[in-house]
RNA sequence: UGGGCUAUCGCCAAACGGUAAGGCAACGGACUCUGACUCCGUCAUUUUCAAGGUUCGAAUCCUUGUAGCCCAGCCA
């Protein structure tokens, strides 16, 4: 007997290599800055909002460049801006950055944490005369910034070190006013860089801060607090998106002037994600949230993770669409299409099939008796037969789609039409023998005669069935459902860019809320089970393929099983050319 | 326009001086009890933004342009 089956474990995984990662690579190898040492990267959200797919495409990074290199990545709120952060997000994100999979073990911090460290830091660079406390108001600052072709200014420059000492802890200790002081690097007035020309390294807030409290009202700025925070955790490899290249000298600056116990880590910077039809920056979603042009930062519509997961999507076809579309500096703007073929990809092989009508119109069987019914078994997922099978009933009184039925049949249409052979998937072919319409002309029942010799599906006489195989419901089995299906949030391909009011770019129909849909009555126990799950909104809902229709799951918030809500993921491909 | 960056198929993207990968989309066709999936085929040689140059050989090097993106927060 043994016929072995030779399995090819040689099969060349080709790795999607980018710049990053040969970059890495090149660091970690022989003569390398980092020869031989273990790759550290970190992801540093800000907590002052929900995370969406262009934070997930700087996660698989972060997060994949290190396990690639069977290194670590940390996690580490990036909070040093008490104005504009909340204890809030910080969950939000977390259970996000779980759900997709990714795991920072023991190495989640925040930026706050080391504020004691910036602040001795800071101390440090002022000693060796490399800060000064500055008097230029916000005002007075921005006036004395100079352009292009002037040198910015300020006259406190060459403060003595001790004056510079005195001062600052003035500042720290709550007895300057906001605004009034801040302490600056002494870099360079007159670069053409702006972040050198001696960039503000601490300014003065008496705000609460969301875990510091009162406790400090002097706060790091971004550019030296960040740095030093990857310092101190031992990160390798800084990775971030590109509007910090011009941040990187300033980065290299404080890293080699800052007496900090581990190598310098090193920045790359890369293009975010851009996706058409939708926007992906804060400030803008927040707007659409706030202003109520959504329901929240989870509608179904919004590119956020929490809206993702509402939609349907999943985690793995969320890092499989970032794993597709590369790594580079060039700005680009992915095709949604592309997140959707993901979705496709991962639900068609996992989905449960069921049979449900959007937009339903009764279909008689005319020869099939009254009040008969017989039990049929369907397939759960032709593609998986372990997902085993399901009962549905076939009897005189059914529902079909209204797109299924034409009167006068368009060229290659396959579906009812009088005259017209196709098969009820799973139970009979049927015949259509016309139609009912009502008195506006609208059809509103179809006609049709079955063969009792094709029971299964299959003619008894063995003859081809040119026919569409159709999705129907039995209408003596199923229950009413609301169906939510969704287009673009915004009609303009591009509503991100610079020079668009992306308010005015919304389309005004990405939301269509279907009632009276008709779905399989075990639906009602599957709602059920879910309405008592503690945490539905941090998990998949239950996931459907609706045959023929496209891929829906529950609403995580909406739905009960006294009222069931789907949503449509994404829809099937139609190959269908009229 | 001072500084920084980018330009390769409709959308992404590889190529590291040796003769333009791959994915998505699109388009043919096969298969099909989902017009899905799957499978097969087509899809950059007046070719790599443009024009010059170096070289036996250039998307890669040089020169000069052009277009786009980011930066003048006490935001990140």
């Amino acid at each position: 007997m043994s016929e072995e089956i030779k399995v090819d474990v040689t099969e060349e995984v080709t790795e999607n290599t980018n710049f990053i990662y040969n970059f890495i690579k090149d660091d970690i190898s022989e003569d390398g800055q980092f020869e031989g040492q273990t790759v550290h990267t970190r992801f540093p959200p800000e907590p002052n909002g929900y995370l969406h797919i262009g934070h997930c495409k700087a996660l698989c990074i972060d997060f994949g460049m290190a396990e690639r290199f069977n290194g670590i990545c940390n996690l580490r709120m990036d909070d040093t801006n008490p104005a504009k952060e909340d204890t809030e997000y910080v969950d939000a994100i977390k259970q996000d950055i779980h759900w997709l999979g990714f795991d920072w073990g023991d190495r989640f911090f925040y930026g706050s944490d080391y504020f004691e460290k910036d602040y001795e830091l800071a101390v440090e660079l002022i000693k060796k005369g490399l800060a000064y406390v500055c008097e230029l108001t916000p005002e007075e600052f921005k006036a004395n910034r100079g352009d292009t072709q002037t040198p910015a200014v300020s006259p406190y420059r060459d403060r003595p070190i001790e004056e510079n000492l005195a001062l600052f802890e003035k500042m720290r200790n709550g007895e300057v006013e906001e605004g009034k002081m801040t302490l600056r690097a002494k870099i360079d007035l007159a670069s053409g860089n702006f972040n050198m020309r001696d960039p503000v390294i601490y300014r003065i807030r008496f705000i609460n801060h969301h875990r510091q409290g009162t406790k400090w009202c002097i706060f790091p700025m971004y550019d030296f607090a960040h740095p030093i925070q990857d310092a101190l955790e031992g990160i390798t490899h800084s990775l971030c998106s590109l509007e910090y290249e011009d941040h990187r000298p300033l980065y290299d600056w404080v890293v080699t002037n800052v007496t900090i116990p581990y190598h310098k880590p090193r920045q790359i910077e890369f293009a975010r994600l851009g996706i058409d039809h939708t926007v992906l920056s804060k400030r803008k979603l927040r707007k659409l949230v706030e202003e109520k042009y959504v329901s929240g930062w989870d509608d179904p519509r919004m590119p956020t993770l929490c809206g993702l997961r509402r939609r349907g999507y999943t985690a793995a076809s969320i890092r499989n669409f970032c794993d597709t579309i590369g790594v580079a500096k060039s700005s680009n703007i992915i095709e949604f299409a592309e997140l959707e073929r993901c979705l496709r990809d991962d639900l068609n092989l996992t989905a449960e099939r069921t049979m449900a009508v959007i937009n339903p119109v009764k279909l008689t069987v005319t020869n099939y008796p009254e009040g008969k019914s017989e039990v049929f078994e369907v397939e759960n997922n032709p593609l998986d037969p372990s997902a085993g099978t399901h009962e549905i009933t076939f009897s005189r009184n059914l529902w079909m789609e209204a797109d299924d039925f034409l009167e006068e049949p368009i060229p290659k249409y396959k579906r009812m039409y009088p005259g017209n052979e196709v098969r009820l998937k799973g139970t009979y072919l049927v015949t259509c023998t016309g139609c009912v319409k009502d008195e506006n002309g609208n059809v509103v029942e179809v006609l049709c005669e079955y063969d009792p010799e094709s029971r299964g599906g299959n003619p008894a006489d063995g003859r081809k069935v040119k026919g569409a195989t159709l999705h129907w419901i039995d209408a003596n089995n199923c229950v009413d459902a609301e169906v939510r299906v969704y287009d673009n949030l915004f009609n303009d391909p591009a509503p991100d860019a610079a020079d668009k009011d992306f308010l005015a770019c919304m389309n005004p129909d990405s939301l269509q809320v279907i009632n009276n849909c008709k779905v399989e009555k075990e639906m009602v126990e599957i709602a059920r089970k879910f309405d008592q799950m503690e945490n539905r909104t941090g998990v998949n809902a239950p996931t459907f393929q609706f045959m023929r229709v496209g891929f829906f799951c529950l609403d995580n918030r909406d739905s009960s099983a006294d009222h069931l809500v789907f949503n449509r993921s994404v829809s099937l491909k139609d190959g269908f050319k009229k």
